[in-house]
DNA sequence: CGATGTCATGTCATCGGTGTCATAAGAGGT
DNA sequence: ACCTCTTATGACACCGATGACATGACATCG
């Protein structure tokens, strides 16, 4: 590969000039500029990254470590993978800003995130973006100490910089849609109770349901552990059995997530209820392939993936440029849109009777 | 940062013997080499990859380009992305080999391949994984000139070393299974015609009938066009439609990949037709997420999108240690599982008839 | 017309490592 | 005791770029 000081020789300059034609840092003159561009050009000349980086002591690298940032030994899911969402808007951004990302998967196993970070900091990276794979908190101390850091997806307790969904606010906007289509009866197949989204999404169902002065029914509710674990179906199964033997049947039931949703729509209709004209569905997460595939489409909210990478490659960007300005201590977090498609109708009128007369037989 | 003087002067001996132990390539005496480690430990010592690249003139990169390298200006489909399943493969392979990969998204945009091409030339990649988004052709000169490169999931007309999915023996080998469920009229809801995929497919299939005698009835092949175009729900409903007023009416229904499978189970049951117990239906892919998420599991063809990103970088790898090795012509093809799930089941009796009686007018 | 400023360019040192060569201290052979 | 060989270590140049500083040629100004 051709150097600065072949380019030097066959323009017939010193290679000082040629460093001044790349970067424009003092003047040349116009006719010495073609020339050096010429035999740049020529010799199809690109300067090397690793030469400058040495002498300015500034890699322009950000490290992104993906696939498993978790304390426990959970169950290694790679059956969605939308966190490539993150990472692609975060390398947007990263991009933009002129400088490079280096992205590391660790395919799962944890115990290799300190060799993926003594890579990144052999390649002097400036900052890291540790990215889970879905929103959880975090106990693990992770290597890079001086390291600039930024969480997303997860947060821990000391403070770090963290972006994660704002998962109550999503239900909560997807609950009042699923109120003004008329619903008043509303179900909820939430995911493992233990899950930070669980928590958070519930709370906001709650408060939507309560601004619409309606009593939260927890016989409404139901938790069903997913990540395709053995009894997983059965699980649903029995959810939606139970919901569908309610004395006051709901009219829409909205599912922890969109596959929840996938697995709803095959129940149901299995069971002779037709989506949506005798239940509405909503799901979570607007994984497009699943939510514009599906017949009919799916009704959701989005978890805003790529706004989170976006903005949590801002936030890096920002400590790195600005190193004293100190961070919130809070999470930041971001907002997703509802997607208002083919699964989310007002409910039918006999449905309809069943709600206004709460004590009424049900039929079928 | 710590470099290799600081721990030099912290262990009272010189740069080199510091750069000895790092590297084993000499004999260090065990006191020094202890004093050495002891000293890197406490400063937090991590070697400069930039400076170790440009005295050896060997970078230990290579680049991986993805989102969109075509040709024709496509729509952006941001749907699915298991492209990454690529990425993933790849990765695994090039870092056990002590490599570390940059990568790359263009975003749906290929005018920024070159932009994105220029920066791996800064870094001095030592070669370049290009990666598409579906199987398909390619005519466009690619950028990088001497470098060494593999297509993955596309391959040009100049030879240059490629890795595809070998769709023919996918789809032969799903068929296959259709068969020795029972069926004997299996419709064929392809892609887009125009689709490398397709063409592959499709004569997988005829192959698969022909050896099991079965004459090819164009009748029971429709193709859908994907990616989400405005008119594909109404185009799928026509196909499901007539195939459904065939006076011989299929028992199962290929899908050209599990999205579309997903629609069919929701137009089917919507025409109340119990899958699988009146239709089977089988996918492509094995796009896990729908695949194990719908109700009842799908039946699919694995597309090895890890196993073609593994390969890949494997052959990349080759080129590298081994100059001369000249590839061969053909792009290698890569095969992947028959997954058996719910979705397929013998045909049922009355269905059976249907089939035996080919001139039998048909029920319902 | 000499002093000063600006422009255009070159010289040299330097960044953090490693290859080459030199050197000093023992070990072993005769 | 002398020579040779191995082991252990250091001095120094160099990789490809750039920052600090120097220099020569004009232009400008009082």
């Amino acid at each position: 590969m051709a150097t600065i000081y072949d380019v030097a020789k066959r323009a017939g300059v010193s290679p000082k000039t040629v460093s001044r034609v790349l970067n424009g840092d003092a003047p040349v003159s116009k006719k010495t500029r073609e020339t050096v561009t010429a035999a740049m050009e020529e010799l199809g000349y690109v300067p090397s990254h690793a030469a400058r980086s040495i002498k300015s002591n500034r890699s322009n690298l950000v490290g992104l470590i993906t696939g498993a940032i978790s304390n426990a030994e959970e169950a290694v899911t790679s059956a969605g993978l939308p966190e490539l969402f993150i990472v692609q808007g975060a390398q947007a951004v990263i991009e933009q800003s002129g400088k490079t990302l280096l992205i590391s998967d660790t395919g799962g196993r944890i115990d290799r995130v300190p060799g993926l970070v003594r890579t990144f900091q052999q390649h002097r990276v400036e900052g890291i973006l540790y990215v889970a794979d879905f929103h959880k908190p975090l106990d693990v101390k992770l290597p890079g100490d001086g390291l600039k850091t930024v969480l997303v997806n997860c947060f821990d307790d000391r403070g770090t910089p963290a972006v994660v969904p704002d998962d109550e606010a999503g239900q909560y906007h997807l609950v009042r849609a699923v109120l003004e289509a008329g619903h008043r009866r509303i179900a909820y197949l939430t995911l493992a109770s233990a899950m930070q989204a669980t928590r958070l999404r519930l709370k906001g169902y709650r408060t939507a349901l309560s601004e619409a002065s309606i009593d939260f029914d927890p016989a409404l509710i139901h938790a069903t552990d997913l990540f395709g674990s053995p009894g997983e179906d059965q699980l649903v199964w029995n959810a939606i059995d139970s919901l569908l033997n309610l004395e006051a049947r709901p009219t829409a039931i909205c599912c922890g997530n969109d596959r929840l949703a996938m697995a709803v729509y095959g129940i149901l209709r299995k069971r002779g209820i037709a989506v949506p004209e005798e239940m509405s569905v909503v799901g979570f997460d607007d994984h497009r392939l699943i939510s514009e595939g599906l017949y009919p489409t799916l009704t959701t909210a989005e978890l805003p993936y790529s706004a989170m990478g976006a903005r949590a490659a801002q936030v890096l960007l920002n400590m790195l440029s600005d190193p004293e300005t100190k961070q919130q201590n809070e999470p930041i977090r971001v907002s997703g849109q509802i997607r208002h498609r083919g699964s989310l109708v007002a409910p039918a009128a006999s449905t309809k009777d069943n709600i206004i007369d709460l004590t009424g037989r049900k039929e079928r």
